[in-house]
DNA sequence: AGGGGAAATTTGCACGCGCACGGGCACCCG
DNA sequence: CGGGTGCCCGTGCGCGTGCAAATTTCCCCT
């Protein structure tokens, strides 16, 4: 036991920084997530799923898969595919051998949002994301960023 | 205009770094919130407020300057500090001058359970947020989010 | 070949939060 | 000192997501 009083966990130098980590994550999404439903249509999440189908390319994605790039669980893939289906951003197919499985991939019309979407949202990234580091800070703190992701994402068992 | 394809977008580094900070975020919030839910019975946002009037200290914090600390409207405030208050965590006084205004702070029963709450989340803290990161990374991981953290409370409006 | 357990997706339910409005109060200006 | 403007808090509504059950299909083992 470290943290005995209330002031040990308030004023403590390792909590802090989560509490940062939490706090900048939350405040750009909401700060960009805003930019991105006004000026382009679609929520921040749907544009990171946008952005997952593209890396797919070509045969498609199946929902646990999507689930797993995201936090999310294969149900709430289901309910962001089904939105953005019904923008004509994404298509579904069947599983060339396995009917129990759905692909997604993006429309063409589904390309041309996440492009300009993209456009979009890099700026807002330079501006409140990478303009805030110091130069020589930048590449070391993406690549802290990685091992973080990578160790968090081997952490999560899959959700449900 | 930077990118024109999808590839471009799916495979920008920049954007790439973004995605992994919010990934880390995420996932890292899943997981340790998770753990407070279960062993302390508290949510993760529930968690960070209880810091939050941990470092106010006496006289208290009103629901705007709360919803001002975490990404929250007033409204949601209003109703993390009613759940805290049923538990008996938190306690709400009127404020002293102004009749309009109500601040809310510790209880006794708050100050343990927070207490608890941290020693449970330092750990996970250590293993998740801190043992991923190369030992002399960590100082200037720490100093960067801070600078992210706070240019990002600036960019942000308050929130209705 | 048949059967049972596992897997992929979808869906009803519950819950938390942003949004926007309403009531009450403070402050300032005339 | 009175009225108007604006702030603080609380609440109804809508939406998005986790959770868990149900359905369909697959796959392996006997």
């Amino acid at each position: 036991m470290d943290i005995e009083t209330p002031q040990d966990a308030a004023n403590h130098a390792v909590m802090l920084a989560f509490g940062r980590l939490q706090g900048a994550a939350n405040r750009l999404e909401y700060l960009l997530g805003r930019a991105l439903e006004q000026e382009c249509g679609i929520t921040h999440l749907e544009f990171e799923v946008l952005l997952i189908l593209a890396r797919a390319g070509e045969p498609g994605m199946s929902m646990r898969a999507i689930s797993q790039e995201q936090v999310l669980t294969t149900g709430g893939a289901t309910r962001v595919i089904d939105r953005l289906e019904r923008e004509g951003l994404v298509a579904r197919t069947q599983h060339p051998t396995d009917k129990r499985g759905r692909l997604a991939k993006l429309t063409p019309k589904g390309a041309e949002t996440l492009v300009h979407a993209a456009n979009v949202h890099l700026e807002n990234i330079k501006r409140h994301f990478l303009a805030p580091l110091p130069e020589g800070h930048r590449e070391r703190f993406a690549e802290d960023l990685k091992l973080l992701s990578h160790a968090a994402r081997d952490a999560l068992p899959p959700l449900k």
